[in-house]
DNA sequence: CGCCTGAAAAGTGCATGCAATTTCATCTTG
DNA sequence: CAAGATGAAATTGCATGCACTTTTCAGGCG
């Protein structure tokens, strides 16, 4: 149920500032208040829902300067995995990661924005494990859920797939080479430019842009 | 009572492996067991007890692997902290930090480990604070929670006091400097001393050093 | 003597109910 | 007419109770 509510703040069905009623809940899941209240307390904990005593918990709403200063962590701790996963990847992991982004060359020649989209999930999960790093893991995972909403949209600038995929080259070839310089670099502005495509959306009001 | 839970578990007043049972709980906070519950989401949700169904709750035991890619992950996260706080810090911030430093040589001398320990704390919050990111400041300090424990008798180890604030100077003054790079290695192999220093408590076998 | 079996005890998961607080609409007043 | 006061509805916080699962332990069996 957890994975449920967050999913849904996440995809963006439901929009910061929005409440999160209990009994609605309680009764869209079909469950008494009781677990309705603990799924919201862990919400709470993974900062995906703000919640004040005797007040309804409302998804969060970031304001602009935490979410510059989420897109930043977010180069940095991407930065930090291309980096180690180019001194620490097996054979296997690089030859993968290289096949598989080869592969999508051709969703974006077909300009198929979903399926790029998972794939791009895809490519940047590897690069997270391939830190070999648990922890980092966990953290690069959960700041990337957070920024969720607010890089949805990003493919659907023109030429952003294109971009995106030229991007992935650098931090691909930089890993084969386990050039973890080139590599920490590459992501690094890897995640500039998918911050200054979201901000784009950001600045238009779509889904997420709310801000204190 | 989130807190005073997670005080007793960071403060190693609870073993990792402990079961926090909810009615003995309920009882020592003379609360009902709702709000107990609700309380041990929320650590689990932050990670510092395992929750699986209709099992007790337990104080997270850690691998000895996952100890080490947090002391990692602690590591590179300080190393940011320190760049973006030689970059970014105020001439106050900076004054302070400097200032705060020198008095605690003291501290060395007179071999006061709990007023040191204090002092430490609190210059390290003071270079996450100045790395002006509320997202890196939310993760590093909660990782820094999560290796409390195998922290805690770092100071006790003949020689370290002075170690520490060696190692402390080198930080300031690369910051002082406004250099990036030097703060950030010199943060980071500061890190590094840390956790050799903790490495040895875990190997005897000291409050949290249990592993799966 | 050790191991399996099963029943009792203990503990968790969830629903429900009540007190306390917030919220909202309406009424009052300057 | 706007601003504040007031009371009822809605909502949260917590206690309690019951069903179900896990754990424990005593007795029987090999």
């Amino acid at each position: 149920m957890v994975r449920a509510i967050a999913d849904m703040i996440v995809t963006g069905q439901m929009l910061p500032g929005e409440k999160l009623d209990e009994v609605s809940l309680a009764g869209r899941f079909e469950v008494s208040r009781t677990p309705v209240r603990e799924a919201l307390r862990e919400l709470g904990a993974m900062g995906l829902v703000d919640r004040e005593p005797n007040r309804s918990a409302v998804v969060t709403t970031v304001t602009e300067t935490y979410l510059h200063s989420m897109f930043e962590a977010m180069a940095e701790l991407e930065a930090i995995c291309a980096r180690l996963s180019a001194e620490r990847m097996t054979v296997d992991e690089r030859r993968t990661l290289e096949l598989e982004h080869k592969a999508s060359m051709k969703l974006v020649h077909t300009g198929a924005e979903e399926d790029y989209a998972a794939h791009n999930t895809e490519f940047h999960t590897r690069l997270y494990r391939g830190a070999h790093n648990d922890h980092i893991f966990e953290m690069v995972t959960q700041t990337r859920a957070r920024l969720a909403p607010f890089r949805r949209a990003q493919f659907r600038l023109p030429g952003r797939l294109a971009k995106s995929y030229e991007e992935h080259g650098r931090i691909v070839i930089a890993i084969m080479r386990a050039d973890g310089t080139a590599a920490a670099q590459a992501a690094y502005s890897h995640v500039e430019m998918v911050s200054d495509a979201s901000a784009v959306f950001v600045a238009t009001g779509e889904p997420g842009a709310r801000s204190t």
